[in-house]
DNA sequence: CCAGATCGAATTGTATACGAAATCGTTGAC
DNA sequence: GTCAACGATTTCGTATACAATTCGATCTGG
């Protein structure tokens, strides 16, 4: 239970998150989580703190600490500048990459055709994000590249189920060779507009389900 | 000296840090700190961390906490996408600004030429700070309004000498008007590239003005 | 005289203890 | 019966105490 010393504690606190296991809305007790983890209140302090830092989890005065609740909106405003800030990797990846950042995307790429055409949508859940990595790296700029990822990470949740819809693997292959070609011929504009479209696309089918879902449940 | 109960101790270091009173690459010793501030340790190391957070100091596991020294290369690099980010801000504010959006920016530019015409710096720097408000705000997008207003300020103690420059007043004078018509008229594309233009500007002559520095320190 | 190791002091990271604020339950009055 | 006010409990915020780790200095051996 307490085992894996030397694990970051925000990381396993947002992976619970993140998977479900406290949900949107839901009051995160100090004391109850110092003891699931088998420490004391300060790291968990500290932790939940870097979360609220970061929008994970909102932290109001003497009232405790809960799990951000994005509504259908707010999730639309993340997914719109997540595609500013991913289409802007595209844009400088396009002008600056080098030939090593040229052949990791085409190694992410080919793994998510590998993915896609056997259907494991884990597997490309996985090489996608290799994938979205390799355009911030390629894009030469160091901080761009930890926002972008930072985003990439505060989504992280909101896609997760995303990739199970019929026909998107499928359908997300073809944009990432789009956008590969895009960068691989310098075209910054092209890469630009249809990264931002490649997110955009799946903020515009998550805020559907999410709107869906608010309905079910209100 | 204790003074000021409830005020954020997050916003005085920051602010020190700003002023110069810790120069970058400075060792941040809790103690002191807990002295300086007259409070014990436990609330300086949630404000370091939270400082840690948005990248104003680092904060190296048992080795403790120093000012983030930001390069002329990392600080052009979050020039780049704060322009970015301002430039998404002005495009969506040329759609979306209703008329109180429109009178609070104009009320903004105001103050500015006021400021300008007293040439007094100071107050042109917060009309300033006020209009580039005015316009997350206006970008209709609360999310988006945020992650501006956060690079804004981390951004905030490498613009402030930068006004006194000669003429820089004036010139940023007339560039928020072109702005303020650009989302007047609804021109969403010139809105948001002269935007980028407005902020790579002060981003080119800052690292200009830190590459100096550099060169003089070291 | 220099290199390496060991010991010591100082500082960070964590746990615990205490004080303050807010919430919830109860009680009383209308 | 309902509402409001008061009190007790719970939980957050801060201070203090302790443990772990790192950096520096001294001492020893070559």
């Amino acid at each position: 239970m307490s085992g894996k010393r030397g694990f970051v504690l925000r990381d396993a606190l947002e992976n619970d998150i993140a998977m479900g296991v406290f949900k949107a809305g839901e009051r995160l007790d100090e004391a109850s989580l110092a003891q699931r983890f088998g420490v004391s209140r300060t790291p968990i302090r500290e932790a939940l703190l870097q979360l609220a830092t970061t929008g994970l989890v909102e932290l109001r005065p003497h009232r405790g600490a809960v799990v951000a609740q994005v509504g259908p909106s707010r999730l639309m405003e993340m997914f719109e500048v997540m595609a500013e800030l991913e289409g802007m990797c595209g844009r400088l990846a396009a002008r600056r990459a080098d030939s090593s950042d040229l052949s990791a995307l085409a190694t992410a790429q080919g793994e998510c055709r590998a993915a896609a055409e056997a259907n494991d949508t884990d597997g490309y859940y996985y090489a996608n994000e290799r994938f979205h990595h390799a355009i911030y790296q390629a894009s030469r700029n160091g901080f761009l590249a930890e926002q972008a990822t930072l985003m990439h990470r505060r989504l992280k949740p909101y896609r997760r189920l995303q990739l199970r819809v019929r026909g998107r693997l499928q359908t997300s292959l073809a944009e990432h060779d789009g956008i590969l070609a895009a960068i691989e011929r310098g075209d910054a504009e092209a890469a630009s507009s249809l990264l931002k479209a490649h997110i955009i696309i799946q903020g515009e089918r998550f805020g559907d389900l999410v709107a869906n879902l608010a309905e079910h449940s209100a």
